[in-house]
DNA sequence: TTATAAATGTTATATTATTACATAACGTTA
DNA sequence: TAACGTTATGTAATAATATAACATTTATAA
C-alpha cells in the first residue's frame, strides 16, 4: 500500500474539477471554471497541475494540451501511459493493458539509451463515431 | 516506389532548414531563421509545418513543441512515429524498430476503437548524458 | 483556357505557459 | 515552541505557441 499523497487546497479544487470533469480539460477552461473558488491566475492552476501531474494523480494528453484524471487506480506515479483518442469527438481515455506496458517498460533498442519513461498515444475513431 | 511530393518554395525552404539542423527546431526559431528568406510571419511557417507534417517529412515531438525531420526513408507518411528524447540534453532520435512498429501497428484492445495512428515518445538519459 | 485547388502574404488575435518577486503555511527537529 | 527549510500561494507582467480572417497569387488539371 502506497502512501496517500495529502493535496494541498488548490492541488485539490483543480485535480476534483478535472476528476469530476470525466474527460480532459484545458489549463484555462480549468482556470475559468475555478475562479469562483478564489483561483484567480493563470499560474495557480499551472503550478497545481505540475505538482498534480508529478505525483500522478493526472496526466497530460500532449496532442491536446489537456490534462485528465489518472484512471487506473494502481498508478501513483506516471512513468508509463498510453492513452486513446478520438479524432473525431476528441474522447480520450487512458488505457490500462499490462501486455502493452509490460513491452513498452521493457523496450530496449541500440541507442544505448535507458528509458526511464514514456507516453504512447493512439488515435483513430471511437465506436460512436464510426458508425456514423 | 511512392511518387516524390514536389514541394512548395516555403515549404522547401523550412523542410531544408529542419533537415540540415539535425534536431528538432521550434516553429518561432525556423521563423528567425528564413526571416532572411522571406518568409515573415508566425503562419507562413505554420502553414508549411503543417503540410510537411502532412506528407511524412517532418514530424511534431508533442512534448516538446518541436518538428524534427524524419529520418526513417522509408516513412512517407508518419502513422506511426516513435522517438526517444533525453531529459538532459535535449537530444531526440526517430525509432525505426520494425518489431515495436509491428506491434503497436496492430495493437487493439477491447475499446472497440480502431487505431489508425500512434505517436510513442520515450525518455531518458541518452548515452552521454548518462556518463556524467 | 478556364476553373479549381493549393499556396502565399499580411494583420490581428487567441491560446498556452513561464518569469520574477513577495508572502504565507506546513513540517521537522532542536 | 522557535527556528529553519520546504512547499504552496498570490499577483503582475510577459513570453511562447498557434490560429482566424481575408485578399491575392500560383500551380494543376479538365
Amino acid at each position: 500500500m502506497q502512501k496517500e499523497h495529502s493535496l494541498s487546497k488548490n492541488q485539490k479544487i483543480i485535480f476534483d474539477l478535472i476528476d469530476k470533469s470525466g474527460g480532459p480539460m484545458k489549463a484555462y477552461s480549468i482556470l475559468f471554471n475555478v475562479q469562483k473558488k478564489g483561483i484567480k491566475a493563470p499560474l495557480q492552476v499551472y503550478r497545481a497541475l505540475d505538482k498534480l501531474v508529478e505525483i500522478g494523480k493526472i496526466h497530460k494528453i500532449e496532442s491536446r494540451n489537456a490534462f485528465i484524471a489518472c484512471q487506473n487506480s494502481s498508478c501513483q506515479v506516471s512513468k508509463a501511459t498510453a492513452f486513446s483518442i478520438c479524432e473525431s469527438c476528441e474522447n480520450v481515455s487512458e488505457i490500462s493493458n499490462s501486455k502493452l506496458s509490460k513491452y513498452l517498460s521493457s523496450f530496449s533498442d541500440n541507442s544505448g539509451m535507458k528509458y526511464s519513461k514514456y507516453n504512447l498515444e493512439f488515435f483513430g475513431l471511437c465506436k460512436k463515431c464510426k458508425s456514423k
